[in-house]
This record gives structure tokens, sequence and C-alpha cells, in this order.
DNA sequence: ATTTATCATTTGCGTAGTAAAGTGATAAAT
DNA sequence: ATTTATCACTTTACTACGCAAATGATAAAT
């Protein structure tokens, strides 16, 4: 039986390494009582609010059922505010949500740049950075075909 | 508030890519009836058996109890086969699982590999795979700690 | 021979994801 | 004005995983 190509075993790497570190990130963020889901759902609707469901949806690859349970628990929180508008409900952070995002966001970014910034260059992030992005973008294209 | 870091924005964007890599890859393994969680453990089961659980969720990256409901569906399944031996379990493939795996693993390599060699030169491949090596290496190293 | 310790595996609970069926709000068609 | 269509969101049923407590199996200590 033939082994690996050089493409499966990298790819076998990043979904380790994803693994890995988002385990870690979730133990991280224990302390501010978020999980890594969360805490990127959270910086999402930050970075774009006032927006829906279904856009949320979109942008963190997650369905809109799977999105709107977890808005539920994090508007059960208190985190979230969701307002029927129109025929659609618009999201946004609440105070204490912005607040708790504020808090964690630098210490979170930190804790994901330290897995590469600890074994990597800056040339070789640029590098990794680049190459991320064009893959990046040709499995969501392949995912979603445009039109 | 401070945006974003090289290292975060890579590691988003490798998140982001492995998830979605991951959905196609799983709707991909249906005609095998297998998800990618279970196609890694047979390859796993398949290089080095006759192993343990607990020897095969380290080398995967799931708990032990992961494992071991993963290994309750497959034995159901009958592509494996659990020895009580000692006190620890022996896995082994059954000639049901060794035949599915000997027939999957072709496919399911050129297919993680075509995320890559669709948009990387041979040059980018070899460079990403030097580098999620190392990163994979060091993330490894920090969720167990070596004695 | 019973207790104790240790290690491997299993199980209960919570979170998270999908797919598909269900609900509610609004617009269009009659 | 009622029906129909459509869109956005919710709910249900299912699979899967992590964590941690429970169980089982074996060895060591008394």
């Amino acid at each position: 039986m033939r082994k690996h190509t050089l493409g499966s075993l990298t790819w076998i790497r990043m979904m380790r390494f994803t693994n890995q570190s988002n385990q870690l990130s979730n133990e991280f963020l224990k302390r501010f009582d978020l999980t890594t889901a969360q805490f990127d759902v959270l910086i999402q609707i930050k970075t774009y609010a006032p927006l829906t469901q279904s856009q949320l949806a979109e942008k963190v690859t997650v369905t809109q059922g799977g999105m709107s349970r977890m808005l539920a628990r994090l508007e059960k929180e208190g985190l979230i505010e969701r307002k029927q508008n129109w025929k659609t409900k618009t999201i946004s952070l609440t105070a204490k949500g912005e607040q708790m995002i504020d808090t964690a966001t630098p210490c979170q970014l930190q804790f994901q740049s330290s897995f590469f910034e600890e074994v990597l260059t800056e040339e070789e992030m640029k590098t990794l950075n680049t190459l991320m992005t064009k893959l990046e973008k040709h499995s969501r294209e392949k995912k979603s075909p445009p039109a």
C-alpha cells in the first residue's frame, strides 16, 4: 500500500496542530468562562455588529442551527442581545459582552500568536501566513463555489 | 483595541481551512461510510497494530474517553477487534477493516493532497510541510510536556 | 485472603456540530 | 382578505468530543 504523500502528511500535521492548539486555547479561555468557539463568535460580532444570524453563521462556517443554539447560550449569559428587527434578528454585544471581549482579546491574541512565535522566525511566519491565505481561500471556494 | 497580530491572523485562517477541509473530507468519505476521524484511527491501527487504546488515543490526540466510544462504534461496524489482554485491551483490524482501509486510503490521500496541490507549488508545499512539522511538534510538547 | 494502589477503559454530563423538519414574519398573488 | 411563497430563525434528533467520576482488572501490601 502506498504510504503518504507530501500533501497528506502536511494535512495530518495541520489537523493535529489545530486540534491541540484549540484544546489549549479552550483551557486558556476557561478563566473568562468562554470556549474558543464562543470567543470567535464574539469577536465577529464586535467587528461586524450589527449583523444577522445568517451572516454570522456564514462568517464562522457553522450551520444556522448551530449558531442559533450558541447565541441562545451567549444571550443567557448576558453577553449578547438579539432584537427582532423587521423579519430578521439583529445581533449585538451587551455592555457585559463588550467588556468581556475587550478584556479577553489581548490575552487570547497573544496566546494564539505564541504557538507561532515560539518556534518560527518572523520570515517564516510571513511565509506561513501567505500560504494559509491561499489555502483558506481555495477551500472556501471549494465548499461554496462562487455563482 | 489592538486588532490582530500576524500570528492570530494565521491561526484563524488555519482553523478555517482545517474546518472546511475536514467537512469536505467527511463528505468525501461518506462513500465508505467513514468519518475523517475514523479513517485516521484505522490508518493508525493498520500502521501500529497491535496496540492499546491509550496508545492509540495518544497518537491521534483524542482523550481516552473519546477513543473508547469511537472504538466501540468501529467494533460494532465490524472493522476492528478488541481483545482483553492482561489488563489492557489490544486493538487490531478485522479482515473487513483491513479491506476497507486499503480501498479508501489511496482515494483519501489523493483527496487530502488536492487541497494543497491545487494552489501551491512543489516548493511551497515543502516549505509548508517543514513549518507544520515544527508547529505540530511544539504544540504537542506544550500539551503534554516531556517528563 | 482481604485491603489497597494503580492503571486502562467506560460512562455521565455538558458543549458543539449537522441535517432536516417546524415556526413565525413579511411580501406577493389571487 | 385570504392564500401562497419565501426567508430567518428555532427545534429536534443525532453524532462526536472533552472532562471527570466510576468501574474493572491486576498487582502489591498487610
